[in-house]
DNA sequence: AGCTACTATAGAACGTGTTTCAGTTTTCGA
DNA sequence: TCGAAAACTGAAACACGTTCTATAGTAGCT
């Protein structure tokens, strides 16, 4: 009969306006820190819905209607902590005098952060890459988050340019997230391929 | 008590020596037949383990061990695509007079196979990019495939830098796929930040 | 305070990937 | 040709994502 029956608006990426009431704020909020926790001590396969509901304290069809799959849960979760990621990049001055430098730094900085936590890491890419249409717009947001990190790291407003390098940048690291996660590359593989990427697009741009 | 209990070695993807009785070697090629075919009328979630063993005329205990996992099952398929379809390109050769324009001829050739059987790109991209380190050879025979295929496209005889750039635009192409796949991006939309990448990366490369 | 609509809960139930098992058939070396 | 080892079969069983149902709580309106 009713038209929605989830407790917040399908946009639900933004930090902005939370929508709900407290409870349901707090709630949603324990649900993603128990899908992290899961995730970042046993990977994709440990982030099992019951595990999740239990963690979190909610029944399981509250579970499933704060978040319609696993993916979307998963997925949420990457979103909310690129932003935090992010805000923290855009306080900090990123370092380097062009924006070949910067694009290196902030690279080094992910595949770090990526190397830290392994589990995390493998959950949550396969989910995004996993995901299929009904999570068409968190992965979405998930990519522009991704790709504006990139081109910022290049210049404070980026051209069309920047956007297009920063958008196949952004494509070359997912692409060796998935392989490090698989195993098919070691994080040195990584940092190496992302380097000569970044050297084939950025060769003779030294703009500030 | 068996050290192996798979009919075949776990390379398992190059079209040399099949191993095995050819009972075996048929009865490995109807399951990957099925698997197509059902891949190709429903995508992902139509490829089910039963589906498979049914049409291929084999117990569900035989298509597991021929295949650990369904993943396995459909990254295995994608190769054997792959290879045909790089056979096809090899026989005839790449119009197209610079490294640039031969590159645009095999990614809008991709690209048009990719429309036509929707289903089947959406079934295989999805295997692909879920797999999990159990399935890490399959999976890089596959990407070793796609890199080839660009990097062929350039230069019979591609270089280092050849194949970097192959990788980069193999990495663009899935990452698009992807894209595609979850309707973040129409056709359109994919060729057209290819070509973008593809000129980024060979702007001033032109050797034939 | 009472009514109504919405939300949350506990738990059963269902679907599909995967595993297991007992029994049969095939393969292959002696 | 015989017998053991390996492969195949059919069917049951299990795990986990997802859905459904019956019941209980809760918030807002009058």
């Amino acid at each position: 009969m009713t038209a929605t029956n989830r407790p917040r608006a399908a946009n639900g990426l933004l930090t902005e306006d939370e929508p709900g009431s407290a409870a349901q704020r707090d709630r949603r909020k324990r649900i993603l820190d128990a899908t992290i926790a899961l995730a970042s001590k046993g990977g994709f396969e440990a982030v099992q819905m019951r595990a999740v509901a239990e963690k979190a304290d909610v029944a399981l069809g509250t579970l499933y209607r704060y978040f319609p799959s696993k993916i979307h849960l998963l997925v949420t979760g990457l979103a909310r902590e690129l932003e935090r990621g992010l805000e923290r990049l855009d306080r900090a001055t990123i370092p380097g005098e062009t924006p070949y430098d910067r694009v290196l730094q902030v690279l080094g900085r992910v595949t770090r952060a990526m190397q830290r936590d392994p589990h995390l890491t493998e959950a949550m890419t396969r989910a995004f890459m996993f995901a299929d249409a009904s999570a068409a717009a968190e992965v979405d947001a998930v990519g522009r988050l991704m790709d504006r990190m990139f081109a910022y790291a290049m210049h404070d407003e980026p051209t069309e340019e920047d956007m297009a390098i920063a958008r196949v940048i952004a494509d070359v690291w997912l692409s060796n997230l998935v392989a490090w996660v698989t195993r098919r590359a070691t994080a040195n593989d990584v940092a190496e391929r992302l380097e000569l990427t970044v050297r084939l697009l950025l060769r003779k741009d030294s703009r500030t």
